[in-house]
DNA sequence: GCAATAGTGTCTTTAAGACATTATGCC
DNA sequence: GGCATAATGTCTTAAAGACACTATTGC
């Protein structure tokens, strides 16, 4: 029996399919994307939205409006089936890229979807869902800039604020869900943080992205009395200026090498198969 | 084009396959189990053994034998493929009962691999690998006792020590590994530990399990310290006896209602499906 | 000087490691 | 009584929260 002429029921009865979902957060949604919100189901655009200086209050993320059942017209997370010859990872990015012309700076596997009803029409479908994050140097420039930069947008494609998100596809609330408390509880241990901002920073901006992660204010000097003893931050001999108060030091990121003695606490699931996406242009 | 006459070739061209595999924990094999031991190849039964009584130094978990290609003859995790109406959850469940006759007492998923090199002769395989833990009472009695208890071994199942494995099909290898961390940074955070022992238990079988799984050896005066300042320990009255020094008082684990004052420490990551297995019978 | 945020110092509480001391059942 | 382990107590150190205080810029 042939794959194409198969009908609705005999599509359920075979293997369950393979696709690949990717939950994607930035602190603020890149300049020029376009943006919708829940509520009013009104878009506008980013890009004079004072929000975009300084550090958003909350997280951001793409999605991509589906063309075609099941599902259809509603709001999914970008992603795929999987080719035969290429990798979960890079299915992932590839999604992503095409959907938001970008390429996030972190990407990690998140978990494995796939109950029996997840799309009741159709062939079942597995999906492993992977999270991204989005820094701000990945926020700057499209992959593929447009001749006009803010007109040409995919209408299918949109950015959402986490606090207010539409009705999703499938099960993709549920794995936006997972994302965000893996997000959370890996503020806690690991380094995730410092990816969501550029190449350098002030520690109360530092602070600030784990306020917006964790949804809760840290005091400051006990913050930075613990940034400071993890050895991760390296100054930069500069400081902030043009604000109307004391300048800040300016601070770089540095991967913990060796600890300066001692065992050193590992991350806590180093072999979690993590990606540090870099360009190659 | 028919699925069943495909060539080889063809095959490898084809969407990718699911299939779920899982990593099955014990303290000790069950009694009348096959044992081998990968160094000797030599394989043993268990039951006489010392061992079997008090807790072993090292953690136990049962394989498969391969009886056709691709690599037809080596040992591999249990597992199969994911029927079209049956959950993840109930696949792995299911697979690991039909080796070992036995429910374990906790399922959780794991990790997804699907590198493209997985299966170089045949269609690509996507796995989504789970990992159990056999508690002492799920040991006990086989779901289908044979008359003849001891006779009738599936000679293509068979426990190993998580120290000593055979050469693994697939990179199943690789799996074992990742459920080998995954157990130990979840002794730190979490209450499997108590789920590897019976109904009541002493501290020091308690601590036992945590050196077993860690393997280091804990302050036996900190870690009752510890363990009762968790709240998950419920004293039963009864001592043990028999034992030629001071008896030792009989705790049962309590899953903890609600904190006694205050926020309470919230399971690193609750949300991540795990499941408490029961047997209907 | 004032506003506003950067940065420092100190006190307290809590958790954990090291380790000495007492308790108890069995021989 | 002696052995072996259970159970308790004490001292020390490290980390983290609360919060007062000082420093430095723009206005």
């Amino acid at each position: 029996m042939s794959y194409g002429t198969m009908s609705v029921d005999e599509r359920r009865l075979l293997p369950p399919a393979v696709a690949v979902s990717t939950v994607a957060f930035a602190l603020r949604p890149p300049v020029g994307a376009r943006l919708e919100d829940a509520a009013s189901e009104a878009s506008i655009e980013a890009g004079t939205d004072p929000r975009n200086r300084g550090t958003a209050p909350t997280l951001w993320l793409p999605l991509v409006r589906r063309t075609r059942p099941p599902f259809e017209g509603r709001w999914a997370l970008p992603g795929g089936p999987i080719p035969w010859d290429e990798t979960l990872v890079d299915t992932a990015l590839r999604t992503l890229q095409d959907a938001v012309m970008r390429r996030p700076g972190y990407l990690e596997q998140l978990y494995s979807f796939g109950a029996v009803e997840r799309s009741a029409e159709a062939q079942r479908l597995v999906t492993i869902a992977y999270w991204a994050l989005f820094g701000e140097r990945d926020l700057s420039a499209p992959l593929r800039p447009d001749s006009e930069p803010s007109a040409t947008h995919d209408p299918n494609v949109a950015w959402f604020s986490a606090d207010a998100l539409p009705k999703l596809a499938f099960d993709h609330a549920e794995i936006v869900a997972h994302a965000l408390d893996r997000l959370r509880s890996k503020t806690a241990y690991s380094t995730v943080a410092f990816r969501f901002l550029g190449d350098s920073f002030t520690l109360a901006q530092l602070r600030e992205v784990r306020e917006a992660i964790l949804g809760e204010t840290i005091d400051a000097a006990n913050f930075r009395r613990y940034a400071l003893s993890q050895g991760h931050l390296v100054e930069t001999g500069e400081k902030t200026s043009g604000t109307r108060h004391r300048p800040a030091k300016l601070y770089r990121f540095r991967e913990r090498s060796t600890s300066p003695h001692g065992e050193g606490t590992e991350d806590a699931d180093a072999n979690n198969a993590q990606h540090t996406v870099r360009n190659s242009a």
